[in-house]
DNA sequence: ACCTGAACACCGTTCAAGT
DNA sequence: ACCTGAACACCGTTCAAGT
């Protein structure tokens, strides 16, 4: 408790303009060489000393998290489109799609984002955003089982770690596209009921 | 070319001594930490001077490999008895499993012996033993479609990579037993032949 | 022929000193 | 209040010196 500055108005102008260039830098790194990007090399992009990075985020994770937020607009902008979808199972399938594209924004994200899947750690900067995706699939999911699209026995979860292993394999470069759109058709019929009755 | 000590007879003493003591901290520590495991810790353990360690292994993968080869003939064992069953089905499954708990040894396995899958680069220690897995499997594969239990369109290095994949899943702790249970059963409605006609 | 361990490079992280 | 950058710790990897 305390007036700590957390919520103080009007951040110094350098401030703002060292966390945009960390951002920046950040996000270049992580598309060249990954989530596992030196740090000390973001840092010295965005032209700050290592401690301010670390003043401003904490860990990895911190800024890993605040990067992803851009992603995350996108994926939300997309989300609406796809919940205007009339076909419920068009709609699931449509948004594991955009999961699985979401988790490939950066070569080994996958990990990261499974470690905050895992426990429900309050410190954890990503298990809120993990959260959320897997909540959303869970609708889609409700949704095309309603509609009579998807196999009883298949839970959101299910299909959220589906999407994730699926960007994991593409991750690894070990899959060419055609080995990928087998993999997803694999997902696809696993998941989906038997249209014949 | 050239006679290098590749093919000598008769190591000395020592030597064997050390790459034993090497193998054996290296499973403890990869089993431990993970295959990403600190291998100055591990020539500690050994007794010997990091030189040492890399002089018989000369990067991770080589170690990793070697490592391998104990959970290797586990499996060509556990494949024996695979290999006598009748059912075409059944054994693919129990295939699929076994991979899986090959996968699952260490914590971190996937990645590096999917690097390995990648491409075929003949330096990677990797590589051999991964081959050899993806052929196994696609003969397991062959047999079920033969007998009419699998999907035409389903290949044997698809099975192969959703194997991975569930080890993947396994190995970030984000699924409990019974997510992986159904993680499994989806992959399984995935790829086999619905049996009624 | 093999081993040793010092040495180098690189990086994550912290913190005392500045402004 | 924020930034700087030196400093510490840890690790992978190499190589000159030993035996």
């Amino acid at each position: 408790m305390g007036a700590d500055g957390q919520q103080g108005r009007k951040p110094r102008a350098d401030v703002r303009r060292n966390r945009a260039a960390l951002l920046e830098a950040a996000q270049r790194h992580f598309l060249a060489h990954g989530v596992g990007a030196s740090l000390e090399a973001v840092a010295k992009e965005a032209g700050v000393g290592p401690g301010t990075l670390y003043r401003h985020f904490p860990n990895r994770e911190a800024l890993l998290a605040a990067v992803l937020q851009t992603r995350s607009e996108e994926l939300v902008a997309r989300q609406a489109d796809i919940a205007r979808l009339e076909d419920a199972a068009e709609a699931l399938e449509q948004w594991l799609r955009a999961l699985e594209d979401y988790f490939s924004a950066f070569s080994g994200l996958p990990e990261p984002l499974m470690a905050a899947a895992r426990a429900q750690q309050p410190d954890n900067p990503l298990t809120l955003p993990c959260d959320t995706l897997v909540t959303t699939t869970d609708a889609y999911v409700r949704a095309a089982r309603l509609a009579g699209h998807v196999r009883p026995s298949v839970e959101g979860y299910d299909l959220f770690l589906a999407a994730v292993s699926v960007a994991w394999v593409r991750g690894t470069g070990a899959a060419d596209e055609e080995s990928l759109a087998r993999l997803r058709a694999l997902v696809g019929t696993g998941y989906r009921e038997r249209d014949d009755r």
